[in-house]
DNA sequence: TTAAATGCAAAAAGTTTGCACACGC
DNA sequence: GCGTGTGCAAACTTTTTGCATTTAA
């Protein structure tokens, strides 16, 4: 991979901030580094780096695509009201990251497991916050 | 909620299947029956009917939004080649289910915990097949 | 020097919405 | 009859792609 002064602000820039932004929020924080960088090459970028495990892409279905500069395994947490997506420090489950521990109550269909996506949801600070002042 | 011949379609195809359909696949389904629906009441009614916990939206892992007509908690598995999605009968994770089971390595950070998002990633039989007649 | 990367604009893919009309209760 | 639901088309959001130009190695 060639080091493209893009490239480098990029990660940069996921690196130093632990929001998990979305490719559009990175875009904007870049952009004010790198005036004339287009959202196409940001894409681009984060894609490559997610393939080589330079950093990771949170992806769940029905929300936008979050990308972590932090390429080491850990869970995230999502908010349900406002979307946001935190680290959470639990440790590894035991019961998903040995397959040996998954108990059966059939068969696979011919699956082979490979892997899992596991994120929590849960209610952020600021929107309980809000809620109790709603009530 | 009034029940309406769309309504009553949607849910019927959606329950007589086991292929966890995308919207969009449930409406070329539902037009046989049903030739001037539009895909826009497909989407509709899905969202509404899985507020109301008649059926499941499987949001997870960054793809298009599939439906499952039983509305029974259970998991699923995905095929990373494919991504089709199919039930898979694992016992309940106690270590998920069971909050007090989640072992801490630091603190929340101020999030209430309310749930989770898993799924399974495997390779399907018929991917497997592919891979192996490739090689 | 040359293959890979970029910027731009346009397209694609998935989903939602405004509105006039239709229909279940 | 009222208000919810529908069909249609258009809008919207997120992400990808084609292409001419630039740039790192």
């Amino acid at each position: 991979m060639r080091m493209t002064n893009q490239r480098e602000i990029i990660l940069e820039e996921l690196r130093n901030t632990t929001s998990h932004p979305t490719a559009d929020e990175l875009y904007l924080r870049v952009k004010e580094r790198l005036p004339r960088i287009s959202l196409a090459t940001v894409y681009r970028n984060l894609e490559k780096m997610a393939e080589l495990g330079l950093i990771q892409k949170i992806k769940t279905s029905g929300y936008q695509t979050r990308f972590d500069g932090n390429p080491n395994f850990h869970y995230h947490i999502r908010c349900i009201y406002c979307g946001k997506i935190d680290d959470l420090p639990i440790r590894p489950i035991k019961a998903l990251e040995d397959p040996e521990h998954i108990e059966l109550d059939g068969d696979l269909g011919g699956y082979k497991v490979v892997g899992f996506n596991l994120e929590f949801l849960g209610i952020c600070p600021e929107c309980m916050k809000t809620l109790n002042n709603k009530k």
